[in-house]
DNA sequence: TCGTCATAGGACCGCGGGTGTCCGATATCA
DNA sequence: TGATATCGGACACCCGCGGTCCTATGACGA
């Protein structure tokens, strides 16, 4: 039960990006170099939060990556479901179908209320309050 | 960032221990059959949560296992714990040193509190609670 | 004392996914 | 047209999850 590491540098590479000003596009090879994320790896997860619209990429010369929107509008929960996929604390959350107890089990509930307070904490943050913390 | 098969099956397990009659010992091929458990499997399970004292186990003819304490001292939290280890969301919670950024990062602190409200259902529900809801 | 039946525990194993790497294609700017 | 950036697919490593199997050990009943 834990976040991967492609999860963990995704949320680091938006905090960066947020942190850059405002219009300004950063390379892979710079994101990677201030937190020692191997480079190709980085850019596979950059693709993943561009095509969730986190992100936008610049191809070409001059090319790179900035925010696709304003920082305050992206949560950690946006960003981590963008490379992980939506998060399920048990696979009977994920698929009813796939669990014969679902009804009338005493235990999926509770995984459902951790999910709940799990993904709540995640949802508030979001990356204007974390960027303005000090480096 | 999902609860492995082995820590379902053990808090399945401990329901079903604790759902039988006081001082009744079960057999593993008797929870196995219940809840589809493949039985070679859920022993080793049962194996963890008698070396966390959970479970008490009784060798011989007449065998089995059954509750080492009131089903009301026994939380979620405890059973998972006993076979998947200490929760931690992310390596950083783990490990400081394995973490650069761990001074000054704002992210981590999200990381503790998520975790913190995601532990803190799974240690309020207990087994008492949760034996006493319908089948 | 011996056979039966339960857990104890170690060895082993397939496979899927996480974690990367590499390379060619494509787009853009000077 | 060349330099330099992203795009995207193919591929590889490896570890841990999920599960099996086999032998040892202990306890009860006859």
């Amino acid at each position: 039960m834990q976040v991967t590491r492609q999860g963990d540098y995704a949320v680091r590479s938006v905090l960066y990006l947020a942190r850059q000003p405002f219009k300004k596009v950063s390379f892979v090879a710079e994101i990677s170099e201030e937190y020692l994320i191997p480079q190709s790896f980085l850019a596979k997860i950059l693709q993943k939060l561009v095509k969730a619209k986190i992100v936008r990429s610049y191809r070409g010369v001059k090319g790179g990556f900035s925010l696709a929107k304003q920082s305050r509008e992206i949560s950690m929960l946006d960003v981590l479901e963008a490379v992980e996929g939506r998060v399920h604390l048990n696979i009977c959350l994920k698929d009813k179908k796939n669990c014969e107890f679902s009804k009338n089990c005493p235990v999926s509930p509770v995984w459902a209320t951790a999910q709940m307070r799990l993904t709540e904490v995640l949802k508030k943050s979001n990356f204007e309050d974390l960027a303005r913390q000090k480096t």
